[in-house]
DNA sequence: AGTCTGCATCTTGTATGCAATATTAAATAT
DNA sequence: ATATTTAATATTGCATACAAGATGCAGACT
């Protein structure tokens, strides 16, 4: 059985190691909303040739997280206001069904697992680690999607969870709202413990709408010129994303 | 305004026309799951060299209409039951939502809209036109979720519509069905007209329920040796496709 | 001064070539 | 005859090379 050899050398396709490499590259930051995607430095960033640079682009293309412009490479795309609260309803209708299946699916040993994972996620709350926090955080959320037993569901869940995740990151929300959200994180892990999912359901609805409520005041915020001025753009990017390859 | 500027010649970038060309044979069956994709014959088919080809085959990867497989290639995805059990639970989810948005957001355009797209499908109907009634079917179906007016639901739907599509052109059901699923088109049609979302919601449920039952039977007989040894693997390429940029 | 045109430069798009890995067939040993 | 190893072949993965398009600037013209 594959499945148990462990020993095996994963060699992960250089595509699939150079997209990593871009996505933590965007989601961190460094390659800001709006950057270009500069093949030939980038090629010898990493000491690839442009080859599976290339094929790692489109692969984020796909992901959303960059923007093609055909004859002229590929740019990091905005996260408008507009954009991210689309992410957002979709999550939330995402993370119903979720919850829905979830409540019925998981094992006792999930449940046990996503209680270790709050029981450190509280840890770090306590350490005022917030990296750490948003990690653990999302591992939680992807954990119960994972409980579901869908594996096209945890497959978008993660990508637009991926993405959030930039505009998240960003926006340091207060120690109010970061102590409030873990009271939400309790309630979800005792409504899932004991399969209520009525009140389950409830509670990730707001426990996102108030994650949202968060962030929508930074991204109004960053709302100036050069952002403003790009935001017509960054919609029309949108829209070439969609029908690019339908 | 670039928006108004309709002269504009569309020079799409190769690897994304190729990329259509390529789902085409694979929704339309003549690249069947299991098979693989030999880049040397696919390119001297399409007359273009390996580099845009193989780009276009990393964007049906994510896509999930195909399978990467380090070092070997890639291969059509197979349509699993749980495969296609899964996206339709994720598909009712989404036109839930849609449903809701598109009740509140629809212009009485776009209503009428979707009643001429309904008239055009009737004929196709009464024409017994499979083929033409089908692709209008998917285009009421899109139209309600654009609707929405969410630019990142209607991405992912049109997504899954279109894997699924492979599943629902080959199970070719029952005139009893097929007139059933009229019936509850005009159903549909009536509820988004009076914006009744509670109706159009119910309705939108129970006609992909049914959807789902027509074509769960034909999955479940095509469970036949070859089909099923390929299982196995089919269920690990899923996997696969999950973990493989994650 | 301002705009337009043509040239130089840079960037992306595509094709080709070489190296590494997988697949097949043949040959040898058991 | 079957299993195992080895060699031949085919296919993919990556790099490089060349072609086509975009960008920026200088000079011509109004």
């Amino acid at each position: 059985m594959d499945a148990l050899n462990n020993d095996a050398i994963d060699r992960k396709p250089l595509h699939s190691e150079v997209a990593e490499r871009l996505r933590s590259l965007i989601v961190q930051g460094e390659l800001a909303p709006g950057d270009r995607l500069n093949e030939r430095v980038l090629a010898e960033r990493f000491n690839i040739s442009r080859t599976p640079l290339r094929e790692a682009i489109k692969i984020l293309a796909l992901e959303g997280l960059v923007r093609l412009l055909p004859n002229r490479g590929a740019e990091v795309t905005q996260l408008t206001r507009s954009n991210v609260e689309d992410m957002f309803q979709v999550v939330g209708a995402l993370e119903a069904l979720a919850g829905e299946l979830a409540c019925q699916r998981a094992s006792d040993d999930d449940i046990a697992e996503i209680r270790r994972l709050h029981n450190e996620m509280w840890a770090r709350f306590e350490a005022g680690d917030r990296a750490e926090y948003f990690t653990l955080n999302q591992r939680i959320h992807a954990k119960i999607v994972d409980c579901a037993g869908n594996a096209e569901l945890s497959a978008i869940y993660r990508n637009l969870a991926q993405r959030l995740h930039r505009a998240r990151y960003m926006a340091n929300f207060s120690k109010d709202r970061w102590s409030h959200a873990m009271q939400e994180h309790e309630e979800i892990l005792d409504a899932i413990a004991s399969r209520d999912s009525a009140r389950l359901n409830s509670i990730l609805k707001s426990h996102l709408q108030n994650k949202f409520d968060a962030i929508k005041n930074w991204l109004d915020e960053s709302g100036d010129g050069r952002s403003a001025a790009n935001n017509g753009a960054a919609v029309d990017a949108e829209q070439d994303r969609k029908t690019a390859y339908s």
